[in-house]
DNA sequence: ATTATAATACTTGTATACTAGAATGCAATA
DNA sequence: TATTGCATTCTAGTATACAAGTATTATAAT
């Protein structure tokens, strides 16, 4: 497992919560693969209690399974929970953009600018978690402009599910579309143009479902 | 605090799960109240360990805070957030009612009749819990039908929110509107007719919206 | 009387010990 | 050889002990 480096007054179980999520988004921890609470533990340098609720709280959106008293598993990519996470998120990032299209002004569309900005400068750097970081900071202003941000942050938890797809697709994918996609989106939201708007996040969104079946052909054990 | 009974093979954190989230609907553990793991621990006879398990649980959706080394406390009702889950619930289940029309067949709708009929009966009743829990089921089977069960279960985390208020406004608020409300939208998608089923949707939801300033004045402490 | 300080009694966070259940492997027996 | 049964060793669930931080309270000094 890939370790990260543990923040001042981060908590050993927002510690172990954010590492054993980057670890099963990049595939560190396979599809299919079992996981121990002692080992992660151990691992991590830390006991099993603040692993085991990190563990509790994977389980709760299903990336996880538990079989009590058996062994726990890195879920295998189930389909209709990655359709069930993308229609939640394309549903409410449509109504999120028309709100943003009656609520935006130029000021707090000054930091949607500069996220565009710098995802077009790491286009090209290949370096493939800033893009996907700088991506997720993009829906995330998107909804703190709509006033919305547990709205946010509740997507996010099913959502993983779509992100561990989407972190095979970026490899294999080109990320301009996607930043193309983003810049479009944020010149509908400055000209107010809620129908545009509309159809190009949910076009945006779409991009990702393409990708599954392509994903699958290459790693067929990864899924249910 | 109101005890539940424990259910055969539920575990202690699911036991202390619903207890703890039952009482903080009803009010039993009023908004603002402090909370102890102890405390609690003691009264539903069960150790620390699952009890917190519970608690982090909760605090994930706000309806809980935690102050490390301080103490936790049940959340004031807080509009914003209250607003938040009404919109996210409102946009996905007019999303839903939506899949439901092209979706329902008359042996699929036959659970929603069933649970119309129920709440028809036990509208005279006075039985405000079952009321409420048919509510709850009435909502779920329209997603189950959308095929989007998993969705549904992440809205309840935040729909908890909404809830609270809810069970103050039952008491004073006339039950037969909502079971109207039901009958309305369950035609609707016999009838498939989208545009009729979403804008009854939006209203039935938009229904708990207008109680909370009532509630405000009647409690102005459980407020933020 | 008031203020400062120290003790103490709480809180949650973490580590560890123990319990119960399930799987595995090995040995004994048919 | 095949099968049964037991022991070992996993697992997660729970209980408890301890650590670290905060608030309160009491006591003592000014």
């Amino acid at each position: 497992m890939h370790l990260l480096e543990r923040q001042s007054r981060e908590t050993g179980r927002d510690y172990a919560l954010r590492t054993v999520k980057e670890n099963i988004i990049t595939l560190e921890l396979a599809p299919g693969s079992q996981i121990s609470e002692n080992e992660l533990a151990a691992e991590m340098g830390l006991s099993r209690t603040p692993v085991r609720e990190a563990l509790i709280e994977l389980a709760r959106v299903k990336i996880i399974e538990i079989y009590p008293q058996k062994k726990s598993v890195v879920s295998l990519i189930d389909c209709d929970l990655v359709e069930e996470a993308r229609f939640m998120r394309s549903v409410l990032e449509c109504a999120v953009v028309e709100l943003d299209c009656q609520l935006a002004t130029p000021a707090s569309l000054e930091p949607l600018r500069q996220n565009v900005l710098l995802q077009n400068f790491y286009l090209d750097s290949y370096y493939p978690e800033t893009v996907r970081e700088l991506d997720n900071q993009f829906h995330g202003i998107l909804f703190d402009i709509a006033r919305k941000p547990e709205v946010f942050a509740q997507i996010q938890n099913i959502s993983i599910h779509f992100e561990r797809v989407r972190s095979i697709a970026l490899s294999t994918v080109k990320n301009n579309k996607i930043v193309e996609d983003h810049q479009a989106i944020l010149d509908a939201i400055s000209q107010k143009d809620i129908p545009q708007a509309r159809a190009l996040m949910a076009g945006h969104l779409d991009r990702y479902e393409i990708d599954t079946d392509a994903i699958r052909e290459k790693y067929p054990q990864y899924f249910k």
